[in-house]
DNA sequence: ATGTCC
């Protein structure tokens, strides 16, 4: 009685090259065996292939069931197509980066803000719609990155005028990279449950209560300076005019950048993909990590929210008044929305403003250029999104070796920028042309006001600093 | 972005 690849799925084999291997060479080289003998043989091949590795017969099915099994998924070979803006600005790298986001199994749609630029996985400055997929490196390192602005009845020329109390408030009551507060506030985002059911999430809780109310390096920032609304913001109150108001850039710190280090060696464990693509390895939202992501994210974004609002909370006790209006959003993120046709996708801003119809957002320019509030106009092409600011014109590592100091000072000077802190990576001529930025993405967002920095903190960078 | 490689 001849053996069938039924017999061989009942002993261990599975569907597959060993299989059929296996029924050939056995049906041919051990025609006398009887069957039970022949099935036998079988199962110690299957159970242990090693020790058949130098079989004279069965050595080409022990190979193929100790060959490793490639699960690498396959790219699409065609990428779905996707809106640039402000194509001519934009980088090589980014543009590469993004076909093959858009190539990924799991990608609905995707777009490209004119502020893009070279970043891990997805580019910074890509908004990628997926289906029922999450990727840690779509959303980026620093899950939750915002601005927050809130905004004073309070004359702008106070600003000039107390220009040293204004810089001891924000010397006394920010901290920026490492530093942090030497009595944190408490904040009710300490009693969420994540922090006691998420592992890597309870592991963070003592750095995130260190950290709470601190801002970040590199491009973070609190600053003071002038907004002038020229549209009347209904959605806050808010009648055109000069206000003085307080700008922060910030993001959810160490907990943050833990939770996605943790999550894409995770997606990458169990998402492999081709080399090029390897960063964008993505977790299903019906298995257990990619929930357990899925909520981690949502609480490093609240964290980064907390945070904000603390740092708003001590800059009003130090104005001892209370803000007329505060607007804040995310640009690091991922989003539950619907597509045109009403079906959920999960849209991955890194680096780009949510810009659905009538949601206001901050776009900010540099420390010495204006930012800008505005209103999204929900256009579907950018995937209801815009840039979350001008964008880098060149790396943190080429400004340090050819940006002037002395340049960088008269530039802040002009502008009449008082700045604390910082380096050369972050100068203003690191950057793209925000109004041009703005302007390739006119039919994405309704521009409501500007805000211009007059009293800058950021990180220190001692190599830069200057003593004095 | 990040005690910038547990």
């Amino acid at each position: 009685m001849n053996l069938t690849g039924n017999d061989l799925k009942q002993i261990g084999f599975i569907e597959g090259k060993a299989l059929g291997l296996a029924l050939d060479l056995v049906e041919k080289q051990y025609t006398d065996l009887p069957f039970d003998d022949k099935l036998a043989l079988l199962k110690q091949v299957v159970n242990n292939p090693t020790s058949f590795i130098n079989d004279a017969t069965l050595a080409p099915v022990a190979a193929e069931l100790l060959r490793p099994l490639d699960d690498t998924i396959a790219l699409n070979v065609d990428g779905k197509s996707y809106q640039i803006y402000g194509a001519d600005a934009i980088e090589q790298g980014a543009l590469q980066q993004m076909e093959t986001a858009m190539k990924l199994p799991v990608t609905v749609a995707g777009a490209l803000m004119p502020d893009a630029h070279q970043g891990y996985g997805l580019p910074i400055g890509g908004v990628l719609a997926t289906n029922n997929a999450v990727i840690p490196y779509g959303v980026g390192v620093d899950i939750g990155c915002r601005m927050c602005m809130t905004i004073y009845d309070i004359p702008t020329d106070k600003l000039q005028e107390k220009k040293e109390d204004f810089k001891k408030l924000l010397v006394n009551n920010t901290k920026f990279g490492q530093a942090t507060f030497k009595k944190p506030k408490d904040h009710e985002i300490f009693e969420r449950k994540e922090f006691s059911e998420l592992q890597i999430v309870r592991e963070m809780k003592d750095r995130a209560w260190q950290q709470i109310g601190s801002s970040g390096g590199g491009n973070h920032f609190v600053e003071f300076g002038i907004v002038e609304i020229s549209n009347t913001i209904n959605e806050c109150n808010l009648a055109p005019g000069q206000y003085l108001a307080v700008l922060s850039h910030s993001g959810s710190r160490g907990l943050g950048a833990n939770i996605a280090r943790h999550y894409t060696k995770v997606a990458m464990d169990k998402c492999k993909l081709p080399q090029e693509a390897k960063h964008l390895a993505w977790l299903d939202l019906n298995t257990e990590e990619g929930q357990e992501y899925w909520l981690a994210m949502n609480l490093a974004g609240d964290y980064a929210s907390a945070c904000h609002h603390q740092i708003h909370e001590r800059m009003a006790i130090g104005l001892r008044e209370t803000p007329l209006a505060m607007i804040e959003n995310h640009h690091n993120f991922a989003w539950k929305e619907k597509d045109a046709n009403g079906n959920e996708i999960i849209v991955h801003r890194k680096g780009a403003t949510p810009a659905g119809k009538g949601v206001l957002g901050i776009i900010p320019g540099s420390m010495a250029t204006p930012g800008f509030i505005v209103r999204g106009k929900g256009l579907a092409e950018s995937i209801n999104s815009a840039s979350h600011g001008a964008g880098r014109t060149m790396s943190r590592t080429k400004a340090k070796q050819t940006i002037l100091q002395g340049h960088v000072n008269k530039f802040l000077k002009e502008a009449g920028v008082e700045l604390i802190g910082s380096g050369l990576d972050e100068a203003p001529m690191a950057y793209k042309d925000i109004h041009q930025v703005m302007n390739y993405q006119k039919e994405l967002v309704e521009v409501l006001g500007s805000f211009m920095p007059k009293i800058v903190r950021m990180c220190g960078d001692e190599k830069f600093q200057e003593v004095d």
